[in-house]
DNA sequence: AGAGAAGCGGAGGCGCGACTCCGCATCCGG
DNA sequence: CCGGATGCGGAGTCGCGCCTCCGCTTCTCT
């Protein structure tokens, strides 16, 4: 605990503050519209800022992509936990909604947000946990079947992923109506799975690939 | 018509030859294991040959990936016309498990692989013709919804993508229980669809980006 | 077996993109 | 309103990865 990570270490220059404000909403623009190869440059320029001012916020163009990592996986996990507090059944299906409609937003950072950095796999961790409980909570109320795990939960973002990542521009709401059948594939049925799911102990290295080669 | 693209220019030496497959080889596996972005290099050391060997047969390294494309691609829609051949309502699901299988194995081209480049549209085109034959296929014969679109297909393939990109090398067999769900939600049912499908117009234009700009 | 075509390797060139540096501008407490 | 600290910009550096080039090797046809 003590003075964590995020937290303020100085109140930061009024512009200051502003810029990287700027920076962050440039970079989402910019990564969204040309991928994550997109130039660092590009990013600043529309930001209307130097790249020297975007290093001395973000020490390395990494950081700065974990920014917008952080951003999302915030919102959604702080969704997941709102959903969770109705404990009606109904928040898992809402919750994979609010998620998939987040991933859509911020699609310019899909391909880090499940792939490693230890900043932000606290915040990974969270969401599994959430999760789990909106899983559990369906089940009790018999929405879903009763053989998934929680797991299966990420998978279906990960889907998600794939949807959007493929649709882009063209067409960025394809996702829906493929959430839609999936949520439906959910539903409790007497078709048996013959696929494993996966383990927790997969899932979680899924999110943090192996030492530091990259 | 006439000497199409593809077809024989001449016979190649044999040695050339066998040099060109153990490049496709070592790309698939180099790209699998490093994305896309694994340098060229790599792949020449991994097939034992030189740069410049590959370089004669691939005048760039977007051609080499197109090989990988054009492997995929092929073999899918021969399996999609084959499975079409039963016509017994059971060829899409056979065909969407074939797909699945095969985008795992060539998981390194994905990225590439509905992303546009003339020389392989012309394969996704018959990719989309068969799908839509299996489709009604499988329609007649009331074996998935009816509101189900032969775009509907295609995002079933683009979702596995994402569950295979994210997962690879730790599970790579993620993607069959998550298959298994979806295909349970494509079963006719009485819950309606309130998100509409991609339009033909938008499914093509997924796979032919804007006109030159990366 | 010999000749010439076809193929091979890998050292470098070249361009692009992440990052650094430092003289100047801007903010804000007294 | 002034002075020092904080922040800014963008030209330049550096490394990396795609691709070229050319002297040598290997195949194949007669």
């Amino acid at each position: 605990m003590s003075t964590g990570a995020t937290p303020t270490e100085r109140p930061l220059r009024r512009d200051a503050a502003r810029n990287r404000e700027l920076l962050v909403e440039a970079a989402a623009t910019v990564f969204a519209e040309q991928g994550l190869d997109a130039g660092v440059d590009e990013v600043a320029r529309v930001a209307g800022v130097g790249v020297g001012t975007l290093y001395r916020r973000f020490p390395t163009k990494d950081a700065l992509i974990d920014a917008l990592v952080q951003d999302l996986l915030t919102s959604v996990v702080a969704a997941g936990r709102e959903a969770l507090a109705r404990a009606d059944g109904t928040g898992l299906e809402s919750f994979l909604a609010y998620a998939a409609e987040h991933q859509a937003r911020r699609r310019g950072c899909l391909p880090r947000l499940w792939a490693g950095d230890e900043v932000t796999e606290g915040l990974r961790r969270e969401f599994r946990v959430v999760a789990a409980e909106l899983l559990a909570d369906a089940q009790a109320h018999g929405r879903v079947r009763g053989d998934l795990t929680s797991q299966d939960v990420s998978v279906v973002l990960w889907s998600i992923r794939g949807v959007i990542e493929t649709t882009k521009d063209v067409a960025p709401d394809a996702w829906r109506r493929h959430l839609e059948l999936l949520v439906i594939g959910l539903r409790p049925s007497d078709v048996r799975l013959s696929s494993p799911s996966l383990t927790a102990d997969q899932a979680q290295r899924v999110t943090t690939p192996a030492p530091r080669p990259r």
